[in-house]
DNA sequence: AGCTTAAATAAACACCATTCATTTAAGCCT
DNA sequence: AGGCTTAAATGAATGGTGTTTATTTAAGCT
């Protein structure tokens, strides 16, 4: 074949990514390959590189989606609680459920690196910052008088717990015997900062 | 060359793992390949196959010995302190420290998966879950009356938060603003366990 | 010196990401 | 309608990867 416009280049590279995605979604970073995606749309690799720079970019938009998905999933469990506390638990709990519902789009968006001398998209760091910065604003309700400094530390040193809690929970890597519910893990890391 | 006896079994492998952990700490897993590994040893890929049964099997021993060598720098930094509380303190340090100074072996020992299908062998497990462990029994100095339970999902809270830390500190993919010191995060959630 | 056997190699296989000269067809102009 | 321009798409090549295996080499024994 040569010339065909089938698609416009915008529903090509949509295309591409929800192909892309379906297959991060079943074999996971392991069993990717760009030639799978391009058979999975019908056309050839040449093509993917015509529509996204490398590998790379592609996972990078990617990534981008599934922080975004992270943060509604997040608001819309959230947004009809008024209390800060029940909203951070809320959110705590959508964050690990996600982890452990989709471990490889998951593992894709911690676990990728760029090559060195890369960086990390804006775009990219501010979706995830987002969800840090959820956590950082009900902390304030409940803290009104810290300072930003401290305030800092609390939402850091909080949200990684439960960042942690994710990891546990989504990989077996830490399968230390018989903790299951990772709901009262975040509960009470959650408990704790909240003395 | 055919057979030379330069080296028994055992101190070929020894070279193998020495030449590869070398290649993990300069190259990441990205830049690592059994070629690579093979030409620093001055020997073929396919002997590489005579020592070791594959890739997996080579990254499952680096990473047994990751694990010792995170668990003896704990046990160094921890033996004259009395106090659990110290010691928690000063194992949460070290486990961050060392992923921040080893970021290649790290991400190695807690992101590498096997195929799936293959377990993560028993022995990898067992010193990993030390040192988790460590810290179950620091708490339980703490909290004598506490039951199995209880004291399992206060441990499993606690490190895993800590485990957290560890990741925020050797990828910055949750490069929020401006937290540079992980040592006051774990302080921090430590203290919010002893509340 | 010849034989056996373990050690090591070299070459092959089936993949992979990436590039680019070439082909194809769509849309425009005459 | 026919030719021209140009964007879309291909396909083949390049240089890598993990893994397997027939074959060669040399060490040690008889």
């Amino acid at each position: 074949m040569g010339r065909r416009n089938d698609h416009t280049r915008e529903q090509l590279r949509e295309m591409v990514l929800s192909a892309a995605e379906l297959l991060i979604v079943r074999e996971g970073m392991a069993g990717f390959s760009m030639r799978k995606v391009a058979r999975a749309i019908g056309y050839t690799v040449g093509q993917l590189y015509l529509l996204f720079k490398n590998q790379d970019e592609l996972f990078t938009v990617l990534n981008e989606r599934t922080a975004d998905a992270i943060y509604s999933a997040l608001l819309d469990e959230t947004e009809s609680l008024k209390d800060p506390v029940a909203a951070m638990r809320a959110a705590a709990r959508v964050y690990v459920h996600f982890a452990q519902r989709h471990p490889n789009r998951w593992q894709l968006l911690f676990e990728h690196r760029l090559p060195a001398g890369s960086a990390v998209p804006r775009a990219n760091q501010v979706k995830v910052q987002r969800l840090f910065t959820f956590i950082q604003q009900r902390l304030q309700m409940l803290l009104p008088d810290a300072d930003d400094e401290t305030l800092r530390t609390e939402a850091a040193a909080l949200w990684s717990g439960v960042h942690g809690v994710a990891v546990l929970a989504e990989s077996n890597k830490l399968n230390w015997s018989g903790v299951t519910d990772f709901g009262a893990l975040t509960d009470r890391l959650i408990d704790a900062f909240l003395k």
